[in-house]
DNA sequence: CAAGTTGTACGAATTATTTCGTATTCAAAT
DNA sequence: ATTTGAATACGAAATAATTCGTACAACTTG
């Protein structure tokens, strides 16, 4: 399977969100979205570079202003780190995430139907 | 609000299970039920060392062997991580994550069955 | 009791991650 | 044309996390 061992640290998980979010985006557009008071624009930058490196994202290098955009997948990323929180906090059990996710008073009654719905078309 | 800002990093958390399935344990214990080929006993060792300096664990050190206990909750470190990946990954949707977590096959029909009940319960 | 085994303590090396400083390039504006 | 501002490149410092080496203390057993 390609995209095997996606990674990404924490910093970099911020930076792939406002990339999936805006679809491209340059460094200090980024760096803005961020607003990370405690640190600089070319911290920023170094992390992009470094998801560069790495080949997670790809860059358009045609104009001075670079443009970035995210290769890895949203989807993968995403499901990749909760099967690893479903490794290493619950034991292999996706439904003890489930149940810790919702009893939180985070999920309002129109996501826990939303949820529902979703459990149904599982079936 | 006590016990407000438990970070284990990724290590501290495999003891803490250990510890939390167990109930209390030693480091040999612990280190062979993590039974990691990687690294050595006095690693296990440091860390639960450096756990128990952050006060996330207690120890009776009234034999020469040690005997550890966690102090941190499961359930709070759990929500805690929990909290922090639908923030960092999931935009702050619970229901994001719950959605990810599960269209997975890693769910069985009985888990399944098990959530939906557990949905009900809290309406 | 001497030798070997098992344990803790803890500094230090290693590795990973984040942050910054500074050089340099390019483009716009004076 | 020169200055100024905004951008990239990239080594290196700072910080965090893990791993190990080694000293030493306390049991065990021959």
């Amino acid at each position: 399977m390609t995209n095997h061992n996606i990674k990404p640290t924490e910093g970099e998980m911020e930076i792939l969100q406002v990339l999936w979010q805006k679809g491209n985006a340059t460094v200090r557009e980024v760096h803005e979205a961020l607003n990370k008071k405690d640190s600089g624009y070319t911290t920023t930058l170094k992390l992009m570079q470094i998801l560069h490196e790495k080949g997670m994202v790809e860059r358009d290098t045609n104009q001075k202003t670079h443009i970035y955009k995210a290769l890895v997948s949203q989807d993968k990323t995403e499901k990749q780190l909760v099967n690893k929180m479903i490794d290493n906090v619950f034991n292999g059990s996706a439904a003890r995430l489930v149940m810790q996710a919702l009893g939180n008073h985070t999920a309002s009654a129109d996501e826990i139907d939303e949820i529902k719905k979703y459990l149904d078309s599982l079936k």
